[in-house]
DNA sequence: TATTATACTGTATATATATTCAGTATTTTA
DNA sequence: TAAAATACTGAATATATATACAGTATAATA
């Protein structure tokens, strides 16, 4: 499958998310509105880009007629997803070796899609009603804004925080807890790299 | 919920199956086409008549605004569970009017089987790391341990709290804020009841 | 028995919507 | 370095679509 821009990936999280509230999906001008687009003409070459890649299909003269190409899962409604834990640099987040279970779980759980469940070490979060051995539900992305909950990597040190962009070369790392200190990273210097972000929470208790 | 004619539910089937196969609902027209109807105020009848007695949804001027209303009859569909909100007493909590949202969930979930969702409301239990709009996994039951957090019921106000047996008649209630006081029930005295405990966490964020 | 609900046909129309065309600018690819 | 892809704004338009109005007829309620 082609490789997605970041634009489409969120213009296809948009379709997604909009049919799970509505139940139908959206218009271009919905698009538009949704993502801050200006003109239906945007969506629109979004929507046939995705289409050339294979994400949709587009029923020509069809009002709401985007489908979403669901490509290698057959099994529409549920899915296995790895739990993995706070992995260090090097190797692949999602190698073998760092898959602690599998756990059932329907694609559509929460709002957007994601990845993995990364389970946490640590109170950092603890404000945040993030606790310990809590798994939060990863989206790999590097696409991420402000107040967003991420995982993130500097140098060999795999964290999870919240973003802050404190100006385009400076970026905090916010912990929810009085107890951690925050950490600045500054993108000249830092090897710094976002490995996703979080989109939901499951806990067992 | 109200009887359906033999009719609309051909109509109901349609729009399922149109659904089905493209993944977007159908227009009046395209409901004319499947069942054979000459006028699409054949297919607007039908609908709002499926709209008036609950069956689906018709977002007004929208095109292809159809959404089917999930009919959620408890027993059928298990993998169906109910997000409800803290619902005082005299009303059943799991009361049709007071399911809020069905969600689709693998019965194995959580390490227990469990009966409904429900959608917290504050943040007395913050500490334990459940916060405003978190979902609790229920298990119904009565039968509770020391530091089980538990859907309480007292006179009228149903709460969430850690459960704390001091003496056979005296059961203190614990927030996990210390902004919000315990509460501390004599069963001689109160109306109390235990409506079931958490057996899990979800968040959607 | 009068009224309402069901079950249609048929016509008409305002508007919701897809879609094209004309631009501008930046980034990526060949 | 030229071409193609990406990422938009803005305007225009044909048509897809919801929806109202005018009928006809039968079955179910009150």
């Amino acid at each position: 499958m082609k490789q997605i821009t970041s634009q489409q990936q969120r213009v296809l999280d948009c379709i997604q998310i909009y049919i799970n509230k509505t139940g139908f999906p959206p218009t271009r001008a919905d698009i538009c509105k949704e993502l801050g687009f200006k003109s239906p003409n945007s969506a629109e070459t979004h929507l046939r880009a995705l289409e050339k890649k294979g994400y949709i299909s587009i029923e020509s003269g069809t009002s709401r007629g985007i489908s979403i190409i669901n490509s290698n899962d057959n099994s529409l409604n549920s899915n296995e997803y790895p739990i993995v834990g706070l992995v260090a640099a090097g190797s692949p987040t999602l190698a073998q070796e760092n898959i602690e279970q599998m756990i059932n779980c329907p694609k559509s759980f929460f709002d957007s899609s994601f990845d993995y469940f990364l389970k946490v070490k640590g109170l950092s979060m603890k404000d945040a009603g993030i606790m310990e051995d809590d798994l939060i539900a990863i989206k790999k992305t590097s696409e991420v804004k402000n107040g967003d909950i991420v995982v993130a990597r500097i140098e060999d040190e795999v964290t999870v925080k919240f973003f802050n962009r404190k100006s385009p070369k400076i970026i905090e790392l916010e912990a929810a807890n009085s107890d951690y200190k925050n950490i600045v990273v500054n993108l000249e210097y830092d090897e710094f790299h976002i490995e996703g972000k979080s989109i939901g929470l499951l806990r067992k208790n």
